[in-house]
DNA sequence: TCATAAGCGAGACGGTACGTCGTGTCTTACG
DNA sequence: CGTAAGACACGACGTACCGTCTCGCTTATGA
């Protein structure tokens, strides 16, 4: 007498993922225990560990998929607005999942496999987005040949990572103009 | 017939905080317990409790103080030396004490009034020399007077905020060096 | 590939009430710690406090187990005879577990429900075999008929008790036969 | 500018036993603390521990000051009388200090000092009143020559404290006149 | 008359136990 | 065989109480 019908392995991968993210929202990372995860799904915890090994790896996996596939490459037109397009989407994602992230941080230093993850899928697929906004950009003839372009992409997101995480200051999108016009468009 | 002499609160304190320090490079911050500092410093949990009302207060004192007084701000003669003087401080306190902080972002989000203690004693004490630093700059100068100077301190540690903790890119002197040169000063 | 063989929860229970004989033994009850309990059974604190919600109900759980099912009604064919065979169990278990019945006794002052527990599975354990005995002694004609036998089953008892725990005098099978001899016999 | 005058050795011990038995009258003797008696009599911890070497020890003290001088023995002109209004004294203090009685008998056990002062201030002060009024029975020839006084004695006391600290049975005056009527004056 | 000792309040301290919580492993019973 | 349910060992948390200690003040006594 079962209470839902049976489900294959990937779709209770997602619900279960949703149910972190769901629970996650509601507590932040380090009050969200396994057995909340678990009770909103109404799953078993033998279900959750037989697909991730920790609570890390499982929130990891429910960030990864919430944040996969990364902005869309935005085309505006402009370099300038097409920056702040990502930026935007920084903000979002910063506004929505940064206790997320700021609880994590801790976990990553200490496990490379997970740090590789969310390099992977989320800061390199931010990284991607931008690269390509400056090389189309750079094929107009918008960048300056001598500008460490390795270098500046990161400027955006590591101002606005530094204020929401580290310093408390806020972030919105003044912010976000005052950076795109102040320091990364100039040092193009 | 005391077999050890007696300690005021404040001197007892520091020997918390210094237990605490002990631990945290011994062990790592979330491998840190209570009950290891209280051994170390020989201490009782309500001498611990009776000060810090939780884990992570504690570990807040004892990096604030571990940090207090901050960089003196340096006099290398020229803008440029004084910032990679403080870059250099910068990264010597992330190496060592990176892990503390990775650990401490997630509680500082949840608790304002640590968040605050940590603004002041240790992001407020770097970002008064960094201004300082542009201010003496400034009188000599060497600083445009369109310079966002309150964006700016910040772009430097930021940076290097999100590599050592975010994207887990290495940080070290040839980068603050990058750093300044590409970034800072060309926009003053 | 399990090191152990899965038990029960009823099994496990029998495991941690005989730990706590074990270490009430060795060392006492008000000695006896929850943590010494658990670390004899290879427990885990929640384990115990899943089925006793403090460290006082363990205890009269394991002292009603070891003393539960209580004297089998004896049969030595004479009133006499029966009495004496009850004070010696009676004896034997106060030598036994007098220690944790005197500290036990404040206890249930303040918890109804300890008291009741223990009402029912020690002291009215003895009481219905001493009633079963001079019932039979009542139908051999042994007992006169308007003796208070409510009130007299537990002379024996509690001087026996008064002796051993309040007054501290010694307690042996020299005084229960005076007891049986000089007080009880007469009055019936 | 003292609050509170000063006040010599004794008097100041006196107020330290009452604030035990104030203590002791509302919260029971295991949850009394000392830190609770320190604060009812604007004491410091020093101060009692100076007179009383542990808490076990002050609080027979004060149940000792409490019932010290015992019953006087009375004379109301007949056995049965005297033995009633003997009762009633030990029935009103059980009625009072049962809860603390319960409470000390663990330790009582343990500390054969605690036991002697017990036995030679309580017990012992109502066993000689007890053994004082049978002695003039015994000359008023109300006594069997046979009867085993040294027995006899206890067994009121013994009843009444078998029902109040062990079975939780009810004692009241009537319980006082069926011991005597039917135990006590049958067997003399 | 003043200092010097003794008792005191206040309360911090080391130590030990408590009862709670969370993780990750495990067993059972069901479908 | 995968699952829901949930017991379990382990280990840390933060609280409470005991008995010892130090401090600084007040009182009592002796020079």
């Amino acid at each position: 007498m079962s209470v839902m019908p049976f489900r294959g392995g990937a779709a209770r991968e997602a619900e279960l993922l949703g149910a972190v993210l769901e629970v996650l929202r509601e507590t932040g990372y380090d009050r969200l225990t396994v057995d909340a995860v678990v009770a909103r799904a109404r799953a078993s915890k033998q279900t959750v560990y037989r697909r991730w090994p920790s609570k890390a790896e499982l929130v990891v996996a429910a960030f990864v998929n919430a944040v996969s596939g990364g902005p869309a490459v935005p085309d505006t037109g402009s370099l300038r607005g097409d920056l702040l397009a990502l930026m935007d989407v920084l903000l979002d994602e910063l506004d929505e999942l940064g206790d997320v992230i700021a609880g994590l941080l801790g976990e990553l230093r200490r496990n490379a496999e997970l740090a590789a993850a969310m390099e992977q899928h989320y800061i390199g697929a931010r990284r991607r987005s931008l690269l390509a906004v400056f090389e189309r950009a750079r094929a107009r003839g918008e960048v300056s040949p001598e500008a460490d372009v390795e270098l500046l992409w990161q400027a955006g997101p590591a101002i606005v990572f530094f204020r929401a995480l580290v310093s408390g200051e806020p972030v919105d999108r003044a912010l976000a103009r005052r950076i795109v016009d102040r320091v990364v468009l100039p040092l193009l």
